[in-house]
DNA sequence: CAATTTTTTGACCGATTGGACAAACGTTAG
DNA sequence: CTAACGTTTGTCCAATCGGTCAAAAAATTG
């Protein structure tokens, strides 16, 4: 997809430093959201003067736009993977581990897509009914075909991709109040593993106790 | 539960006032965060001047603090309701139920709610690792009861209460994603039904195909 | 070296922010 | 009526915001 927009040639010093900023840029939207941050922080986070950052970035704006263009394709990665080969049930269980690994490994970057989400998506809503809707609609005609095989339960598709999005995020969007609830003993490095596990039960047999 | 925070005795206008202005900065609160509002933003929504509202709330974090204190009561009531008595698949089935229906009726406070946390919960951290922590050790106790007399499946209370949370929330919270992704034809109103079916068949069954 | 280009910074600007304050306005009680 | 009290607003302020600009500093080139 091409979005119009032309990269302009940059040399080896302004590719360091603009990832030195986004860099910066992300561990400070991520947790201000974008209203909520300032150019200062920012700057001050990549060890830098805010002339400086605008030097390589002209508005606070264009910061925000290549962090979230960039982001939204390593967060549907997962989603692109899930094909038609090997078996659905497999296919899903490790589709649903590999999101609940980036929301362990990249919680900033969840959250980051999660503020842009709340404040309405003002900034990312084509990409939304877009570039997301088709590849959502497309998966879920693959999901759908394994319905009818009779590979796996008769459902929603959309609502199952909701359903594991919500789930996986969770743990990093709400990170604090999980850790919160979990307490000391139980919030600590373990508790992806047990959701881990966790969600694997809910998604294969659900709570029905076993006949 | 003593706040220590003594309600000072007000009027009838002064009651309805802040009423007014509480309704008004639930709605912008919940789109911009707490950061990205301003007092002009909640005073014009509140169809008053800003000087005029500071009357009714000194500072801006009085207003928010107001916000929050009372969206925690009744974000919990449903966990409250749950108790020991009746079937237990039944009680879980009728929580998710009523957590669907308080994303669909009160979009505004979850996501105010959401806000809150994503940015580190900063202002109702104590409350998390406190009435919170109880409140959901007490009904995890509960539905650890049920799994040890074999009503329902044995697994991690909780996160199936986090689960529960995430699914039903997803629908306030991400709102707009949902409707971008079920396009104008499903992302209509019956979005809540369609998530209300898809939902009670997974916590109940699971995903594997019926023997 | 000198000339040129790229990078960095201090100083500054207009706009917006949360909030203060006194004066004006409205209402009610005597 | 008038005095007292509760309510509303116009004006102002210091702090902070995103962003500009010229000039200094550093790096690159010849």
């Amino acid at each position: 997809m091409n979005t119009g927009i032309e990269a302009p040639r940059r040399t080896r010093i302004q590719q360091e430093k603009r990832e030195l900023i986004l860099e910066a840029a992300l561990e400070v939207f991520s947790t201000h959201g974008f209203r909520g941050s300032t150019i200062d922080q920012i700057a001050e986070a990549a060890g830098m003067s805010k002339p400086n950052l605008l030097y390589y970035f002209r508005r606070k704006e264009d910061i925000h736009e290549t962090l979230m263009h960039r982001l939204l394709d390593t967060w549907l990665a997962p989603l692109r993977e899930l094909d038609d080969i090997g078996d659905p049930m497999t296919e899903l269980r490790s589709y649903i581990r590999r999101k609940l690994e980036m929301a362990r490994d990249f919680p900033r970057e969840s959250r980051l897509f999660a503020n842009e989400i709340l404040q309405g998506a003002p900034r990312i809503m084509p990409l939304l009914a877009g570039e997301l809707k088709t590849l959502v609609d497309e998966k879920a005609a693959i999901i759908k075909g394994w319905m009818r095989a009779g590979k796996i339960a008769k459902t929603d598709p959309w609502h199952l991709i909701f359903s594991i999005w919500a789930t996986t995020q969770h743990y990093a969007d709400f990170d604090v109040q999980v850790r919160a609830v979990l307490g000391p003993n139980r919030g600590g490095d373990g508790r992806f593993e047990d959701a881990a596990r966790f969600l694997e039960q809910l998604f294969l047999d659900g709570l029905k106790p076993k006949g």
